[in-house]
DNA sequence: ACTTACAAGTTGTATATACAACTTTGAGTT
DNA sequence: AACTCAAAGTTGTATATACAACTTGTAAGT
């Protein structure tokens, strides 16, 4: 056979993210927020005052999903949304300082996954981006 | 900076495997059938029957997480559970039919796959995997 | 045989995700 | 200005996932 059944490469990436999100999340628990979330809260930092849709641009996610994700995000008072149709978001001044909280955690989860992958792994890792699109 | 927000190892994954995901899912499309079930499948082809956790084991998924898809499957007849309150699992004569069935499908999809990511990438995939865990 | 402890399964709950269908808005065309 | 169309947002629906709490069965020790 051409391929293996077990060399799957969704299912084996899929693995990947799950082990590397549980990993991430040993450091959340006290902080009552998801991976996910946060995801969305670092992507939004980094993006500052943006367009809703840029967000699902750069993570890859489908529009609706990062309606509700941000619909969570604004229910918690984390960030801010314009009241257009097609709204703009930033973070709250309560989320940037969420930020600031959550990155030492995050801090040390990033600490334990660069060991484990090591410069190589983390060449790997760019390599599969690289080429994946 | 120590690590930049935007290089989260955690995040990265997630967003390969959506994307691996989405292609395999272009090929699924007409046989009803999910890209997570149809690892389940395929992962009890390999297994033979089996106990119930050794799924999850292989897969690292929380053993709720197997429940509900095994679930799921049975409830379409492609899988077999023996009736005690620790399960033996197997493909069912139609669950081996279907796999069957998606096999081409999945090839098409890892052709692309393949293709993208290339010997290099399938070396650093593989890499990535020795490391992580 | 009884008890205890642990391992594995299930269920409740919340979030994450995608796709389809519908809605809204703005931009171009006439 | 009215029309049309495409892009982006939302909602309905189904699955995927994890964690916590509870359940059940088995194995070990007495």
């Amino acid at each position: 056979m051409k391929h293996e059944l077990k060399h799957c490469i969704g299912s084996r990436l899929r693995r990947l993210s799950r082990i590397a999100d549980g990993h991430i999340r040993k450091f959340l628990g006290a902080h009552k927020i998801t991976e996910n979330q946060m995801t969305i809260l670092f992507t939004m930092h980094e993006l500052g005052r943006t367009e809703q849709g840029k967000v699902g641009e750069v993570l890859c996610l489908e529009r609706s999903t990062v309606s509700r994700n941000i619909k969570l995000l604004e229910k918690r008072k984390l960030i801010l949304r314009s009241d257009e149709y097609r709204p703009e978001v930033e973070l709250t001044t309560e989320g940037k300082k969420f930020v600031k909280i959550l990155i030492p955690e995050w801090v040390k989860a990033m600490d334990i996954l660069v060991e484990k992958l090591n410069d190589d792994g983390l060449r790997s890792l760019q390599n599969l981006e690289s080429r994946i699109q």
